[in-house]
DNA sequence: AATTCTTACAACCGCTTTCGG
DNA sequence: ACCGAAAGCGGTTGTAAGAAT
């Protein structure tokens, strides 16, 4: 089937956004919505593909996004999610509320991936600490935040409600928690192969879990997510295998005391 | 002070999935 | 059921800013 292109490139402008587009496209987007991504340039007066009007709004101009250096929380929650179910950023964003998947997809390979990866060679010893994160760049943003832009530092304690004890017990200093703690059951895969589900399991795990989300567990609370609580049934089904996973991994590290 | 290297992040590309006719 | 358009997603790249030499 002839896939339609990205878009026109003819005339349309790239790279950059200035901050004259960021305003003309929140005005439209706050006055019109975003139901038709494809024609929202045109009605805007944007010479932007609606690809590129559609990225900028959700990873950068977004009333609810939150700005601002990773906390050790959101962090450690990265970590143990991507532990879980590999590179699916948005899933993981869904956990994390303010953050986007572009930026968590970001964060993961500039430092934590680094940091997972220096740790396990110096295994045991503790990761060396990175180097201060220069302050968020928000060029173009800050001169369009408002009074209603959340702080770029908010408090860690408030962007996820998992506490210390849940999320550090459950975690080496390698955040490899999940590994290690299958791997201490018996489990004979290797770091690097060890937790690979394909699409197959979650699609069968999911379907399976209907109304599982209800089972008891803080779900919701387990990463403080408000926004999740509203979105679909999926992520609460996503949820349930989350915590599920990570109460298993809370199990594991009992039993070895 | 100038140059080079490194890091962080915004943005793009292309594939997959979803939806409507 | 099929097809095409649009949206969503993840991988990758480009580049500005800071650090190191």
């Amino acid at each position: 089937m002839g896939r339609a292109p990205c878009c026109e490139k003819m005339g349309l402008k790239r790279g950059p956004w200035t901050a004259e587009e960021d305003m003309t496209l929140v005005a439209h987007i706050e006055q019109h919505g975003h139901s038709n991504w494809r024609a929202l340039p045109k009605q805007a007066g944007l010479l932007r593909c609606g690809k590129s009007c559609r990225l900028r709004w959700i990873n950068y101009l977004r009333p609810d996004i939150k700005r601002g250096n990773f906390t050790c929380e959101e962090e450690e929650a990265i970590i143990q999610l991507h532990a879980m179910i590999g590179n699916r950023w948005s899933t993981i964003a869904a956990r994390l509320p303010g953050r986007t998947d572009n930026e968590i997809k970001n964060v993961w390979h500039t430092h934590l991936k680094k940091r997972l990866e220096s740790s396990s060679k110096t295994s045991g010893q503790a990761a060396p600490k990175l180097k201060a994160k220069k302050p968020a760049v928000a060029a173009t943003a800050s001169a369009l935040e408002g009074p209603t832009s959340e702080p770029a530092s908010s408090s860690p304690g408030q962007s996820l409600s998992m506490s210390p004890e849940q999320s550090l017990s459950t975690s080496s200093a390698t955040g490899y928690s999940m590994a290690s703690s299958l791997e201490n059951t018996g489990s004979s895969s290797s770091e690097s192969e060890e937790f690979q589900i394909d699409d197959s399991f979650w699609s069968e795990t999911l379907a399976m879990s209907v109304d599982s989300s209800g089972s008891g567990m803080e779900t919701g609370d387990t990463f403080g997510v408000d926004s999740a609580s509203t979105s679909s049934s999926s992520n609460d089904e996503m949820d349930f295998w989350v915590t599920l996973f990570m109460q298993a991994s809370d199990i594991e590290s009992l039993s070895q005391i």
